[in-house]
DNA sequence: TATGAATGAGATTTCATTCAT
DNA sequence: TATGAATGAAATCTCATTCAT
């Protein structure tokens, strides 16, 4: 496609659209999810912004440091998750099927990209910002647990901080290689029921 | 200067390690949980040493590198909750009970002592090398298990696993502030009852 | 802000070290100076860096061990030196003078400031690099030399190198305090002659 | 040589003769020499006790530090150089052929035990300790000095100092790789004439 | 007295983060 | 705004030297 005659002589039109810095974003962000993934905790600034073809500042222009970024990491795969948890669990039969199915998901998921569960843990886990990703997750169980207890499948005084926690603990048994986890999964759907 | 017949004078049994090794060791690991326990995750290698009052070098004589020291740090812990669980939760009067102030006695210490709560967590979830603080930490679950099932207080299917992926799972919700851990406990206690 | 025609807006010729690089590196070279004149072959890495205002990271930027820094420091005072020959020396009444005068002035340096003698020993000496330095100073001495032999003053067949490891010499008996090193400079001006 | 009868039947008489401590020492320093000959000043003090069949405190028993059993072999070498000296040179037909010789084979042997020549270098520089070594390193000199007056080949106020910085210079010539030593030896030959 | 594991000071490497261009 | 060279704090490694056995 030649440029049109609009385009004048100027050496370089110095003026990035913001389409670019948010292409950039993405790109970064992906990067560090697939160096995380390969690398684990290992995965390294400089490589990371080398993988997303941007300068190391860059990185730093869109993530203050390293934790931000890999907690954006985190997020961005937990949004994920929750999709799955809206779209999938709570179409399911049952809500008892439902919350197994949805812990089994992200024990899946957590299973098969090791070196990202320390990321979706703290996304998960932690109370602090109670940021957008983290109230869908909470509207998920919500809704499970206001189910399995129309239900009778789901102990009256159960919250959805009990399930935050079960998803916590999920992860740090996967990350951390502690057993079986179908069996973890099992017990806390156990410990939920009347 | 007739020795009796039965000093078998094999040249060197030397292979105690030197007493003051042995002292600096310890120290070191002292050290180490302090500033752990002070400053979590951000305790640096030469404070460390500092307090110990030994060099730099000996500490990464006695431990590979951080990491390493880190994990000592978290199964010397382990052994003394454990040694806790055998004296006190095994002598409850019924092992419900006791398996719940395991769990609670857990909690407490990992509340208590946040910045250790990763080397805890380490110690109790890895599964890999099988130490023997491990084993011994396995045991007490496993009789706490068993007197459960005479009791008919726990599943029949429970495992010493379902304990550990339990006690691990306890901590990162700790660590991470995901909620009131003592509803975990309680959700845990219940999914392994009958 | 029309800049003149003569702006080659060539998108980048950014091949010039960084301004503050350039100080820093001055500011550790400075340093290392310092520290090697008032503790010789004892001056530390750490010191140096903190003496120059820098983090150690920085010091091992711009010099790769500490070998090279303190050959550096050696070139620079060489180049001091060999200014000051360049400057003095060559306009000595006669080249006899002029190469007493060039010794003399080299023996002072090294006497002065013992702690950078086997620094300037190395850059004299060393005939690998034949770096700037090293060739500057080499013309300061043929000079020296051509001029001597037109005034009869010196041998035919006195070389460069002759003037090299005689300097060479000097500080090495300097450094190990072998002797008043007046005579040497005496011996090999005498040596020198036809 | 079957010991006396006296010899009792003690389990082991724990009397090691003063000549073993004798025989560690010099394998202490045949091994120091072997070592710096092949690595220079990189020579390590474990691989020297290695390679001498002795642990390292024995090595620190007969030397006080590296400096010290560095310099033992400097001394050593250097009078295997004296004694060269005193046999060789002294037997020439003239004192001018028989510095010249004497200054020649130590150029060689330091041009062919690189490792050693800081070693040498130090024990011929060195005014300090002005130890046994030294002062027949001095007593060559001042006799080719002697009859080189005598036979009117060298300056009338040449002193033994003149000859000891000439070799120390010489010694660095080498190490430095500063020229063709010959040419040096030629020079410093040259400035004795009177 | 001989041994070598243990020590600790210092050199060097690593990498997250900053900042001049 | 994008870049990556530059920075510096902390980890780690390397020996010379000490000291319990």
């Amino acid at each position: 496609m030649p440029r049109t005659a609009a385009s004048a002589s100027s050496p370089a039109p110095r003026r990035r659209p913001r389409a670019d810095a948010e292409r950039n974003r993405g790109r970064v962000l992906d990067a560090a999810r697939e160096m995380l993934r390969a690398h684990g905790d290992e995965a390294q600034m400089p490589e990371i912004a080398r993988a997303a073809g941007v300068g190391i500042g860059t990185v730093y222009r869109h993530f203050p440091n390293r934790a931000a970024l890999i907690a954006a990491v985190g997020e961005q795969r937990q949004a994920e998750i929750v999709e799955f948890g809206r779209s999938r669990c709570l179409a399911c039969p049952t809500a008892a099927e439902g919350l197994a199915a949805y812990l089994t998901h992200i024990g899946e998921v957590l299973d098969a990209e090791r070196g990202l569960s320390a990321a979706i843990e703290a996304a998960f886990g932690s109370t602090e910002p109670a940021g957008e990703g983290r109230e869908r997750a909470e509207e998920v169980a919500a809704q499970l647990l206001a189910r399995g207890k129309e239900e009778g499948a789901v102990r009256a005084d159960a919250e959805v901080e009990d399930v935050v926690m079960a998803v916590c603990g999920l992860a740090a048994v996967i990350r951390n290689d502690a057993g079986d986890w179908h069996r973890y999964v099992r017990t806390v759907c156990a410990g939920l029921r009347p």
